[in-house]
DNA sequence: TTGACATATCGATAAACATCGATATAATAA
DNA sequence: TTATTATATCGATGTTTATCGATATGTCAA
């Protein structure tokens, strides 16, 4: 949930869901709504908003309330460090960083 | 399991447990066997041979003989790799790389 | 207001998983 | 061989998790 203090096992976690990366895959680089994830994954309504929650929780996606529906995205920044975070803690002699 | 192929899902699953974190810090740049791994933690022999084995089909550890005894490590370049693919999978606009 | 739509929460169920005691397998030494 | 040590596998158990139908909450329009 935090800012910027990644627990890498909620973010592991988080990342360990097929569905949840498929989710991940389609809100990147733009705003979905719950229906459109719902309309192109297989899955009921309840089950995607509860991969949202998770992913929301682990700080990977964003919501934004637009009138009656919220748009999810995914937080690729957070994605990003959170993958470095982990590979620097777990891979000292192998250092991994955001480039540029 | 594979050499170079990260299937993502596996990996953040075999990243996804508290107890295969601590074996991964433990073994990271040192060869340890089972029973160092026991004594270190808080589990029992069972549970430790469970999580080398999801670790080791991730391709997270290698494991080695020597003697009676089999000697684990944490493959950091593979770490290192897969985070990666991750960010690059799905933060396309962060890209990450190993450095030098 | 009421109704329609979008999403979240609840409660139940089944599958996946972590854990451990008991036991099997493997290597070595006596 | 037998005994000892080290690790893996088996089988059972409890916990976590993914899933979904039913329902609640929230937003907006009429």
């Amino acid at each position: 949930m935090s800012e910027e203090n990644i627990d890498t096992v909620e973010f592991a976690k988080a990342l360990a869901d097929d569905t949840r990366q498929k989710i991940m895959s389609l809100c990147c680089c733009k705003q979905l709504n719950v229906s459109d994830i719902v309309d192109a994954l297989e899955v009921a309504q309840p089950t995607v908003s509860h991969h949202l929650k998770i992913l929301k929780n682990a700080g990977l996606v964003t919501a934004q309330r637009r009138g009656k529906e919220i748009l999810y995205t995914l937080n690729q920044r957070r994605l990003a460090s959170a993958c470095c975070v982990v590979a620097i803690n777990f891979a000292p002699d192998h250092p991994v960083e955001v480039v540029e």
